[in-house]
DNA sequence: AACCCGGGGAC
DNA sequence: GTCCCAGGGTT
C-alpha cells in the first residue's frame, strides 16, 4: 500500500506481529466498558465518534450520556430543534460538529430511510464526518476493515517509525495515512482500531510515555532512537494576537438579554450577550438596536478567554433595563434568558460562566 | 501559558 | 492540493 518506500521502516512479517501485538494487548488491557460500546451500534459509535473529535475521552462521558437520554435513535436527533442540540453541547466546543450531526441526521432520514450508511462512501459524503472518523464507525460498529487516524493513532505510528514532521501537514499527513493502512489486519480490525486508541492514549501519551509498559516497544523506531519526545513534532507555534469585545448584560427583571450569533465562525449559532467595541457609545446602540433604555452601567473585571489562534477578552458591562419600545424584541435572534425557564439553547463556555455570575450576583 | 485535536472551507 | 479556522480541557 505504502509502496515499500524508505517511509516505511517496516518489513512485512513484523507488520503482522505489530497488528497482533495490538490486538493481545486490547484484550486484556483495553478499554470493554466504554458507554458507546455497549451496545455499539452505528448511531451510538457515530455521535461518541464525532464528540471524541478534539475532545478527551472524560470529558465526553458525561456528554454522551446525556445526548443519548435526549437523542436515544436517530429518529429523535433528526427530529430535534437545532438550538436542543447545541444546548446539549454547551461546553463541549466546536459547535461545527453538532450542527454537522445535526444536519447529517437529517440527511440520513431523508436520503437513506433513516438507516445508517454502511457503504463508507455514503458515509463520507454525510457533513461532519471525514475518512478517519468513518472508518471508525465502521469498525468499531460493524466490523469493517478500514484505517483509522486519530489523534492517539498519529502518535503511536509517528513515534513507532520516527515520521518528523507536524502530523496535521500534508505530506506527514500522507505518509501516516499509509503506514496506518499497511497495519490494518484484515481480520479483527474493530479490536485492533480500539486496542491502538486506548494504546495511545494510556500508555503512548504525549509526555513520558509508559514505554516499559508497551507491547510495541521492541519495535520503535523512537525508543530505539531514546528520542520518544520528538516525536510527532508539535505545532509550529504562533503569536496568538488579542482582540477584545464588550459583552453587555442587559438586565429585565430576572431575564438577560441574548443575540443568536450567526451560523459560521466562532461560537456558530450559539447565544450570546449583545457585543459592541470598547469605544462604541452602547447607550445609544442599546436604544437604536433593541429599542431599549438602559440606567447606569457597571463594568465587570475584564476575563480572558483563549482560542486556538486569538486570545479574546471580554469586558462585561452590567445595566439593568428601564423602559423599552414595544415590538423590538419580537424579532427571532432575540431571548430574553433565564436559566430557570425552559430556554434551552446553546451557550459558549465563558457565557456560560458569565451568565452564571450573574446569577449568583442577584441571589 | 503551552499543548492537543478531525473536518470544512477558503484559497 | 494546501493551509487556516475553531474551543475546550489538561498539564
Amino acid at each position: 500500500m505504502d509502496g515499500n518506500t524508505a517511509t516505511s521502516p517496516t518489513s512485512a512479517p513484523e507488520v503482522d506481529g505489530f497488528a497482533r501485538t495490538v490486538i493481545a494487548w486490547h484484550a486484556r488491557h483495553g478499554r470493554h466498558d466504554l458507554p458507546w460500546q455497549n451496545p455499539a451500534t452505528p448511531y451510538r459509535v457515530w455521535v461518541s465518534e464525532i464528540m471524541l473529535q478534539q475532545t478527551q475521552v472524560a470529558t465526553v462521558i458525561p456528554y454522551f450520556q446525556r445526548f443519548m437520554a435526549r437523542f436515544p435513535t436517530l429518529a429523535a436527533l433528526a427530529g430535534a430543534e437545532i438550538d436542543e442540540v447545541l444546548h446539549l453541547w454547551t461546553g463541549l466546543g466546536y459547535y461545527a460538529r453538532a450542527r454537522h450531526l445535526h444536519q447529517a441526521a437529517r440527511r440520513i432520514d431523508i436520503d437513506h430511510g433513516g438507516r445508517f450508511p454502511s457503504a463508507i462512501d455514503r458515509l463520507l459524503e454525510l457533513p461532519g464526518i471525514g475518512r478517519s472518523t468513518a472508518g471508525a464507525i465502521l469498525s468499531l460498529a460493524l466490523g469493517q476493515r478500514h484505517p483509522i487516524l486519530d489523534g492517539n493513532v498519529k502518535r503511536v505510528l509517528a513515534r513507532y517509525h520516527a515520521i518528523p514532521g507536524w502530523p496535521a501537514r500534508a505530506e506527514v499527513q500522507r505518509r501516516l495515512w499509509a503506514l496506518a493502512e499497511h497495519h490494518t489486519p484484515r481480520q479483527r480490525n474493530a479490536a485492533y482500531n480500539q486496542g491502538l486508541m486506548d494504546l495511545g492514549a494510556s500508555l503512548c501519551i504525549r509526555v513520558r510515555p509508559r514505554c516499559g509498559r508497551c507491547p510495541l516497544a521492541a519495535g520503535c523506531a523512537a525508543r530505539r532512537l531514546d528520542r520518544q519526545s520528538q516525536f510527532p513534532e508539535p505545532r509550529p507555534a504562533r503569536v496568538k494576537p488579542v482582540r477584545r469585545t464588550r459583552m453587555l448584560l442587559l438586565q429585565r427583571a430576572d431575564r438577560v438579554l441574548l443575540v443568536r450569533r450567526p451560523p459560521a465562525g466562532v461560537w456558530g449559532g450559539l447565544w450570546c450577550p449583545p457585543e459592541c467595541d470598547l469605544e462604541a457609545d452602547y447607550v445609544a446602540l442599546c436604544r437604536r438596536q433593541f429599542g431599549l433604555r438602559i440606567g447606569p452601567a457597571r463594568a465587570w473585571p475584564m476575563r480572558r478567554h483563549t482560542f486556538s489562534h486569538f486570545h479574546l477578552e471580554i469586558h462585561p458591562l452590567y445595566a439593568s433595563v428601564q423602559s423599552e419600545d414595544p415590538g423590538v424584541m419580537d424579532r427571532p435572534g432575540h431571548l430574553w434568558y433565564n436559566e430557570h425557564s425552559s430556554n434551552r439553547c446553546g451557550l459558549a463556555a465563558p457565557v456560560r460562566q458569565l451568565l452564571q455570575d450573574l446569577q449568583e450576583m442577584r441571589a
